[in-house]
DNA sequence: GACAGAATGTTATAACATAACAGTCTGTCT
DNA sequence: AGACAGACTGTTATGTTATAACATTCTGTC
């Protein structure tokens, strides 16, 4: 009965968020220590603020989010911290949303395909090997060397499939 | 020799382009037609607009490219156009680039991968089963179900590898 | 404590997109 | 023809996303 990680890279509703948004946040702290990156208290700010749901946060909800603090910042403040945080790979930014959401895992290359549930607007960062290799070899079909890959899959998560999908179909 | 469609989908310089708007035009009439669509003055006009070039347009400037012809329309005329065009499947919309592509065969259905050149700007569009397989397995992976796909691929075009890149690597 | 470079603050504006409502066009029915 | 409905377009205003340009402050180094 461990639901928290059955097959899915959606965030189970039940998790501990908490420890969920602390990791990730000791990890961008770790991940800068190593690459000599600042990560300051107004970009460390924003990256909480995304982390704080599995859901993509867009610049001018985080502008008022770091707003209720007292401050209230002007739109670059924002998109200078998420510049510097899409440059140390940290998010990933949601060309088909105009959002941001936190990267799963940091530490490692990778190339970001997102799942987008339309129902729940959860997001889920999946890391498949063989997608990549499969684009690259579609790319290189036709004489294209790829720099880098924008990959948007929306759709209905398992999560929302279970809930309202189950008249419509098994599996 | 014939290099109009030498392993590439991207359209050669020398490529009777005049041909090229004209058969995407009248098979744009033919789709519309065939499916009790209005392709009126406004919508073939940016249809057309669109077609001009390889590369991605951009809303206002189809918008100011229309004003030239005397009228000066505001921009719900360009976005009206786009949502049809859209919603017809005749072009394309580039979220990275907020920008808008002629669709090369709007008569079946396709997942429209996209190849976008930084050097060139033109963009080729591939429609490759397997990546769409692949994409589709990946995500039901996750229990993923998958409703629609947005898939860019940003790097350089065969043309502009050949004309700059000759000395960095072969192959 | 002077200096350089990075980071942030501030003001203004650019670029992209849609809401809301009024008017016009097109075909259909009588 | 005239009335009507629905699709399309025009117009005004505004919402949303993002960046340019320049001033100021912070941080570490010498
Ligand atoms: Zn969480
Ligand atoms: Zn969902
Ligand atoms: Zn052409
Ligand atoms: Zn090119």
């Amino acid at each position: 009965m461990d639901s928290s990680r059955t097959a899915s890279a959606f965030a189970a509703p039940d998790h501990d968020h908490t420890a969920c948004v602390s990791r990730a946040l000791a990890d961008a702290e770790a991940h800068c220590r190593a690459h000599g990156l600042r990560l300051t208290a107004t970009r460390r700010r924003v990256l909480e603020i995304i982390c704080q749901g599995h859901e993509p946060a867009k610049a001018y909800d985080i502008l008022e989010q770091l707003g209720r603090a007292g401050r209230h910042p002007a739109p670059p403040t924002v998109y200078r911290a998420l510049e510097f945080l899409l440059d140390a790979r940290l998010i990933h930014r949601i060309d088909s949303l105009n959002a941001y959401v936190a990267c799963v895992h940091p530490n490692r290359q990778h190339s970001a395909q997102l799942l987008v549930c339309s129902s729940c607007e959860q997001v889920a960062e999946i890391d498949d090997p063989q997608i990549q290799a499969v684009l690259d070899q579609g790319a290189s079909r036709h004489g294209f060397k790829v720099d880098s890959q924008t990959v948007e899959i929306h759709g209905r998560c398992p999560r929302c499939r279970a809930a309202q999908g189950a008249d419509h179909e098994g599996a």
